[in-house]
DNA sequence: ATTTTATCGATATATTTTTATCTATTAAAC
DNA sequence: GTTTAATAGATAAAAATATATCGATAAAAT
C-alpha cells in the first residue's frame, strides 16, 4: 500500500489489515450495543473475535477511539469513531452490472446502507431482466450505463457479471468515469492506473480454508 | 498464522498472502494456456496482475515450480504445481445451507470444481424451497443436515443464510462433525477451537475500496 | 484511605512479508 | 563459438505487521 503522508491531513494511512478488521469490530460492537452493553474491554473483544487483545487495542487506536482503564471502551464512541474513519456516514452511490443471483443478492443486501454504500440501480443486457425492479432498484439496459453514471456522477461500479463479459463491462465503466470497481467476477481486470479495482476473490478464501483444514488434520 | 514445522513433512507452511495470491496466478496462467502460450516470465505475470516480479517469483517458489532463465516458467508445470499445492485435484465435498440469491449463486458457480470444491447438496427451512433442484443440486430440509453430513463424512460447510440464523446453523454444523465453515453471513460465528471458520467478508473489501478511493481523490 | 485488580497507552521487540541486489544460467544474436 | 540480453534463484535488506512488556490510571475491594 502506498503511504502518502504529504499533503495537509493529519490522517496517516491506516494499515490494510487493520482496515479490514475495522468493519468486523464495528459489527461486533453494534451487536454488543444492541444487547444493552455500553462498555467493552479489548480483552473481551479479542476473545470473542479470536484475536489478540493487543491487536484490538492497536487497531482501535487508529480510529482515534480511546478507552478507560478498568472499564474498557465506550461502545458508542468507538462505533462513531469507526463510522467516521471508514466514511460510513457519507453515502457513496454505486451502479451494479449483472443481475444474476449474485447481483440480486447484493441488490437485496440491506447491510450496505450501514456501510455507506447505496446501490442506485442495476444494469443487464438480458431483455427479460431490463425494466424489472428488485428490492426497489430498477434494472436498466447496459447501454444506458454511461448516461446514468455521468448524470449521477457515480464513482463506484460493481461487477457481478459472468467472467466472460467482465472486462467489457469494466472498460465501459472506465469510459463512463467510474474511479473504483468492486469486482465479483472471477477474472483479473485491466484498468488504467487511476482506477481502483477491489476483487472479491472467493477462490482466495477457499485456498486459505482448505489449507488450514489440511494442516489441522495433519497435526 | 501458526507455523508448525514439527512433524514429518517437508512442507513448510505457506504465508497466507502468498496462499491468497496463488489462485490468482492459477486463473491467469490458465487463461494464458488457453491462449496457446506455453511459457511466461514472472515479469509478464507481474505486469498483468499489477504485482512486482520478485513477489511473483517468490510466490511461485513455494509451490515448487521452477523456471528457466531467458524463457520463464512452463505454464503447465506451474499450473500443476499450484493444483497440488492447493489440493485442487483432491475434491472436497461440501454442504451448503441457505438457498437465497447468494446461496444459489454459489450453487451455480461452475468454477468451484476447478478449485477442488464440490457442493453436494443444499439445505433450507423454507418449505417452498425444499425439494427443489438448482443446478443439479437438491435442496433438503435443514433437519436432515446431520444425517447427510455424517453419512457422507462431509468436513466443509457453507453458510449463506441470513445473519440472524447463521449461528444456529453453525452450531448444527459443528454438531454434525463439520470441521471447516465458509461463512458468507455477515456475523462472527462462535465455534469450538477445533473448527475453522473462513469469513467471506464483503464489508472488509468495501472498506479497503472506499478508503483507497478517498486517498486517491485527496492526492 | 489504601490496596488490589483490570485495563489502556506507550514503547520496544519479534515476526512476517515485501523489496532489492547480486550471481548464475540459458537462449538468442552476432 | 562468443557475446549479449533476459531471466530465475539465492541472499540480504527494508518495510510492514503483530506481539510483548511495562508503567499509568481508574474502578472496585478491603
Amino acid at each position: 500500500m502506498v503511504k502518502k503522508d504529504q499533503g495537509n491531513s493529519e490522517l496517516v494511512s491506516i494499515p490494510e489489515p487493520t482496515l479490514r478488521r475495522l468493519p468486523i469490530y464495528y459489527k461486533y460492537l453494534k451487536m454488543k450495543f444492541d444487547e444493552k452493553d455500553r462498555y467493552v474491554s479489548c480483552t473481551t473483544i479479542a476473545k470473542n473475535l479470536n484475536l489478540k487483545s493487543i491487536q484490538v487495542r492497536k487497531d482501535l487506536q487508529v480510529t482515534g477511539a480511546t478507552g478507560k482503564p478498568k472499564v474498557g471502551y465506550h461502545i458508542e464512541s468507538v462505533l462513531s469513531a469507526i463510522e467516521t474513519c471508514l466514511g460510513y456516514n457519507n453515502v457513496k452511490d454505486t451502479l451494479l452490472v449483472g443481475t444474476g443471483h449474485l447481483g440480486l443478492a447484493l441488490l437485496g443486501y440491506k447491510g450496505f446502507r450501514e456501510y455507506g454504500l447505496n446501490i442506485v440501480a442495476a444494469f443487464d443486457t438480458d431483455p427479460h431482466k431490463i425494466g424489472a425492479v428488485y428490492h426497489g432498484k430498477k434494472v436498466y439496459n447496459l447501454s444506458q450505463f454511461k448516461l446514468l453514471a455521468q448524470r449521477l456522477k457515480i464513482q463506484i461500479g460493481i461487477i457481478t457479471t459472468p467472467a466472460e463479459v467482465a472486462q467489457i463491462v469494466c472498460d465501459q465503466m472506465v469510459e463512463s468515469g467510474i474511479k473504483a470497481i468492486w469486482n465479483f467476477a472471477p477474472v483479473h481486470l485491466m484498468v488504467p492506473a487511476d482506477v481502483i479495482v477491489q476483487n472479491e476473490n472467493m477462490s482466495s478464501s477457499l485456498a486459505v480454508l482448505s489449507k488450514q483444514l489440511l494442516e489441522r488434520k495433519r497435526s
